[in-house]
DNA sequence: CAAATTATTGACCAAATGGTCAGGAACACG
DNA sequence: CGTGTTCCTGACCATTTGGTCAATAATTTG
């Protein structure tokens, strides 16, 4: 029952609805954790319906990945080379950090899979990934070299831009249970921790 | 069977065992994820043998969380306020790293209680974890007023830190996958970047 | 409106899973 | 060596879970 493109207005209302839920279960239970009855239930289906429209748990689960998986790399895409370097990373960073604030869910999944080992998109990352972050790389580098950054490790350095705004959305209750904010506030102040942060490293030395 | 201190020669190696089955397990396959059977299995005993020793598999797991809670956060105490501020904090990024790197499945199967919401450790966090995290955030913040460090929110550099060091072991494949390394090396370049990113955003200015 | 198509569900199934238990095997120890 | 204790297991159970299917309901379309 794979439709390419959802056809008919109740494929895609359903269709969408079950997407929803499961990456609101998966991102919260993992794959093994979550069930075809909490998706159905959230998704306000009953159980054979959901699979009337997906071939098994295992298909929802890699369409929600894959769709998500694209979204997630995007901003790594926009540092072109074209802007002032320093001022690009510190942009990427920024927006890194925003989808932690306005996506965690996505953050989250996508964390589940790897730590688990990310069974299911392994080649993704040996592939498409590594190629866009070693290009990436590349470009750091010659920056460095041309003296319009600092001289750093510049695959570390994505690592280190990936972990510090992803764990606001992966470690969301730690924050939140240190911090205590209200609500969203203290984005503000990771904002500002991370601007100085990167600026801080990656500012030429004269 | 509830035994407080393993009397027997027999019960010390075999809950020894379980629990070393239990820690690779849960750590990549969540508490939902793992089976007792993976469990048994793992630990080289029938299903019946390891419910001889734990009363459940939640029983397991909460003993495998709360031991490696105290060692995960015995760093963080180290830092007392005797030695160079910068060198205390950078010396506690190294070992947090090197925990990275020696006790991978410990961070995973804290990751992954985070990640799916601390369900059975909220409390440890908004608690005690708060506590300590407050108390060295209320003496970083005296280094920054007494011009021995920069000025810094200390909450989020602690979470940077978190973040930037766990990353090598929540994140490993993803890491391997991109940068392929042979064994342990690209450990020796995390440390480098590391180092000289804390450095460079600690460093008092003038 | 009627036929054809699409959508929905209750009932059901097999496998997996956490857990129990009675009885037997291994062991400690006087 | 015998006896009390500890250790271990096969067989079993109830529940959960992913998934199927025939029958019915709703919707589309000519």
């Amino acid at each position: 029952m794979n439709v390419e493109r959802p056809r008919t207005r109740i494929q895609k209302k359903n269709r969408e609805a079950i997407l929803e839920a499961a990456l609101e279960v998966f991102s919260t239970e993992g794959f093994r954790g979550a069930t075809l009855d909490q998706i159905a239930n959230s998704a306000g289906l009953s159980k054979p319906n959901v699979l009337y429209y997906f071939a098994s748990k295992e298909a929802i689960y890699t369409e929600v990945l894959s769709t998500l998986l694209e979204t997630w790399l995007d901003p790594l895409h926009a540092i072109t080379g074209d802007g002032d370097p320093v001022e690009e990373i510190v942009h990427y960073v920024l927006r890194k950090l925003e989808m932690s604030r306005d996506f965690p869910r996505e953050s989250r999944l996508f964390a589940n899979e790897i730590v688990q080992g990310a069974p299911r998109i392994l080649d993704q990352i040996e592939g498409p990934l590594k190629s866009l972050v070693d290009e990436k790389a590349a470009l750091m580098r010659r920056w460095a070299e041309d003296g319009r950054i600092a001289a750093v490790d510049p695959h570390h350095l994505i690592f280190s831009i990936w972990s510090t705004t992803q764990h606001y959305a992966d470690f969301n209750v730690q924050v939140r249970g240190i911090l205590q904010p209200e609500g969203d506030e203290h984005f503000e102040d990771a904002k500002n921790f991370l601007t100085s942060l990167y600026r801080s490293i990656l500012a030429p030395q004269d």
